[in-house]
RNA sequence: AGCGGGAUGGGAUAGCCAGGAGAUUCCGCCGGGCUCAUAACCCGGAGAUCGGUGGUUCAAAUCCACUUCCCGCUACCA
């Protein structure tokens, strides 16, 4: 495309999506750290010099409503997560160059300079909006602190996102029927100035970065839409105390909006990293575009990598990113992740198992494509990682480096052949088109391959059955492998590269090598291997796919008994009605007895089912919001009451025509004391 | 229905953007070899008309149109 490929002669800054400073990390999040720290040790080895940054994101509203909840200070709770964080990714050699959190001076001050820059260069304007404001509790409602209906889909959403819905990013006053979570009461929208970020005057510069960026198609193609679009004003401002306070008058009670300061760690850390170290140059790379920006986040920010954020950058002068790769998700045995039901593996779950690290490492690094949504399960894990890095790496470097040491004391002094070089050479070439292509799968599985040929090659020259003088030259070219297998796959598996470096006494650190390493000759003498990975046995499998699903069912069901609780809690009943309707009104009502005959879920509805109804005259089609209520196999033959002139509504895409009566939450259906036809009348 | 993603030998996965030889690799299966090595490794074999239909093309898993089916979207989950 536009740009040069790595290895290039200026600075590059890797970034990892900022964890935010509300809960525990667990393999979803592990999955973009872990591809990010590959990512950018596959740089350095192919001699780019990279550096790997990210922080914790401590604002915005979930922060203040958990901390509220826990009765401790937004800061307090959103720094325990970031501490617990700081120890948990150097435990999957997750190994930030520079590691912050958006609360810290750095980000606060450089924050506010972007916020000043797009004053001064014109981008901001005030405009007034409503917001939600909670009479009784007496404060302003942001974000999440107000429910609602959401105006474009009529879903029930939260205040910024229509989480239910259409799943569209929602700005301050645009929820309808706004409702406090602080107290439940309607709440009010009341006249606010707040600031705005104008990204039409970015748009065109928008439209042309899209065209250039690199990384996942995913990351390149869903912003289209938006960018192409009418881009309306981005709203900077929110009505809080937990944040960075507005730089400028008369607005020392607004703070700036979460997203605004989140992406900018990235610049703060890049700025920490060459402050504490004085090898690096954050300005020429953030500032001038004289370096290159790689961001690596998870699927679901997408839009605020490459609309947000590119156009905050843009308005205060700044570079603009070179590629944002978008990870897929991780799904836990075919089903997606919930914290909420613990269907998750957390972090350090993982770790307490005792299974190593990079074996995470890898399968998360190779186990699909980069933006394809990887599936979890311990089976899956177990036959890749034990197969893969077990069968083929291990046992190459194993017997290779035993045969060594055995009949030479290390390397044996003889040529590497010409046909080893090029295959080595090979791997290189291909290793470092997959970096470039943002491919980490090929490149970890190159690595794989070299070592598979490795077995193939001592295996077709079976040094075995020859005297030392004639097995000197296979087992020198078969050290060689082992030296290129290591560097090769030590962004995926540092911690054993470093085992394999040790068992062949290179002086250097095998994270210092580059690909260029890989033909150059291994030390002369070394001892007797170990064996390098450990199998993950079937009956630990067992063990753990066990543990994993006991975990999920007693979530399921303590979800189901907080759940009753609730509900046993909240069975007052609701008060009369104190209108009366007229007679006439009532009889507006055409009630009939119905007989259903066939029900069926509608698929992607989580409630709705579609019945055929016998109303006598006819038989109607009614969705009914009963799917997870009633059995719907025992419902075909049920007598049932329905509303026959109810105007027609369309649900998923189907067309109801009536409805069922039922009575209270559960839907206990209507029927009949004796055997009415159905078509009767009630009345 | 909307948004996003998918459909490739028994299972899993690559290739699709930049159409072209036998469609990749892993697991499993069948047969063989080796015994230096973690019951591992190596060789050979069976097995896919690349969801369907139509189109573009000398040529389509790959491009276009239509279509069927599947998955996620009650969580702050990357």
């Amino acid at each position: 495309m536009t740009y040069e490929d790595f290895p290039t002669d200026e600075q590059t800054v890797v970034t990892a999506g900022l964890p935010y400073a509300n809960g525990d990390l667990h393999i979803g999040h592990l999955r973009s750290y872990v591809n990010a720290d590959a990512f950018t040790r596959g740089l350095r080895k192919l001699g780019q010099d990279a550096i790997y940054v990210s922080g914790s994101d401590m604002h915005g509203t979930p922060i203040a409503v958990n901390a509220a909840e826990e009765g401790v200070s937004p800061e307090e709770f959103a720094l325990r997560h970031h501490e617990q964080y700081e120890q948990t990714f150097p435990k999957f050699n997750v190994d930030f160059d520079q590691y912050g959190h958006t609360h810290d001076e750095t980000n606060t001050e450089l924050t506010k300079e972007f916020v000043r820059k797009w004053e001064e260069n014109g981008h901001v304007h005030e405009k007034e909006i409503n917001v939600a404001y909670d009479p009784e509790a007496d404060q302003w409602l942001p974000d999440r602190y107000v429910e609602g209906t959401c105006p474009y889909c009529g879903e029930h959403a939260r205040g910024d996102e229509c989480d239910e819905g259409c799943q569209r990013h929602l700005e301050p006053g645009e929820i309808e029927d706004p409702v406090s979570t602080l107290t439940g009461n309607p709440a009010e929208y009341r006249v606010r100035d707040h600031k705005f970020l104008r990204l039409s005057d970015v748009q065109e510069h928008l439209q042309g970065f899209i065209n250039r960026l690199e990384g996942t198609s995913n990351a390149q193609n869903q912003p289209r839409e938006w960018i192409e679009g009418e881009l309306e004003d981005f709203c900077i401002t929110r009505d809080m105390d937990w944040g960075i306070d507005y730089p400028g008058e008369g607005s020392e009670d607004l703070v700036l909006y979460v997203w605004v300061d989140a992406p900018i760690e990235y610049v703060s850390t890049t700025k920490q990293y060459s402050e504490r170290t004085g090898d690096f140059d954050w300005e020429p790379v953030w500032k001038d575009g004289d370096g290159h920006i790689v961001h690596i986040i998870g699927r679901d920010i997408i839009q605020h990598h490459t609309v947000y954020w590119p156009a905050m950058l843009e308005a205060a002068d700044y570079a603009e990113p070179r590629a944002v790769c978008a990870t897929g998700f991780v799904n836990i045995d075919g089903k997606g992740l919930s914290t909420s039901k613990n269907r998750a593996i957390w972090a350090e779950e993982y770790l307490d198992e005792g299974v190593h690290p990079d074996l995470l490492r890898y399968y998360m690094a190779t186990a699909s494509g980069f933006e394809r949504d990887v599936n979890f399960s311990w089976d899956r894990f177990a036959e890749r990682v034990n197969s893969e890095l077990a069968d083929v790496v291990g046992n190459f470097v194993y017997r290779a480096l035993l045969f060594a040491t055995r009949n030479f004391d290390g390397t044996p002094d003889a040529d590497v052949s010409a046909d080893v070089e090029t295959e080595i050479a090979d791997a290189m070439d291909d290793y470092e088109d997959a970096l470039n292509d943002y491919d980490l799968k090929s490149a970890g599985e190159r690595a794989v391959a070299l070592a598979r040929y490795g077995n193939e090659y001592i295996q077709r020259n079976e040094p075995w059955k020859l005297d030392d003088e004639e097995a000197a030259p296979v087992i020198r070219d078969c050290v060689q492998l082992v030296k290129a297998v290591a560097v090769l796959l030590q962004p995926f598996v540092p911690e054993k590269a470093d085992e394999i470096w040790a068992q062949i006494e290179e002086d250097n650190s095998v994270a210092d090598a580059t690909i260029g390493d890989c033909l150059q000759a291994p030390p002369a003498a070394f001892g007797e291997p170990e064996e390098l990975f450990t199998k993950v046995e079937d009956e630990r499998v067992e063990e753990l796919d066990e543990k994993l699903q006991e975990k999920i069912e007693a979530a399921s069901s303590d979800e189901e008994e907080s759940e009753d609780v609730s509900e046993a809690s909240e069975t007052e009943l609701e008060p009369l009605a104190d209108e009366r309707v007229s007679f006439e009104d009532f009889q507006a009502l055409d009630l009939r007895v119905g007989e259903i005959e066939a029900a069926e879920g509608i698929e992607g509805a989580d409630d709705l089912a579609r019945l055929e109804v016998d109303i006598g005259h006819e038989v109607r089609q009614i969705v009914a919001g009963i799917k997870q209520l009633h059995d719907l196999d025992e419902l075909p033959g049920k007598r049932v009451v329905i509303v026959a002139n109810l105007e027609k509504a369309e649900l998923f895409g189907v067309e109801s025509n009536g409805m069922i009566l039922a009575a209270g939450e559960d839907a206990d259906l209507l029927t009949t004391h004796e055997d009415s036809e159905p078509g009767t009348k009630i009345k």
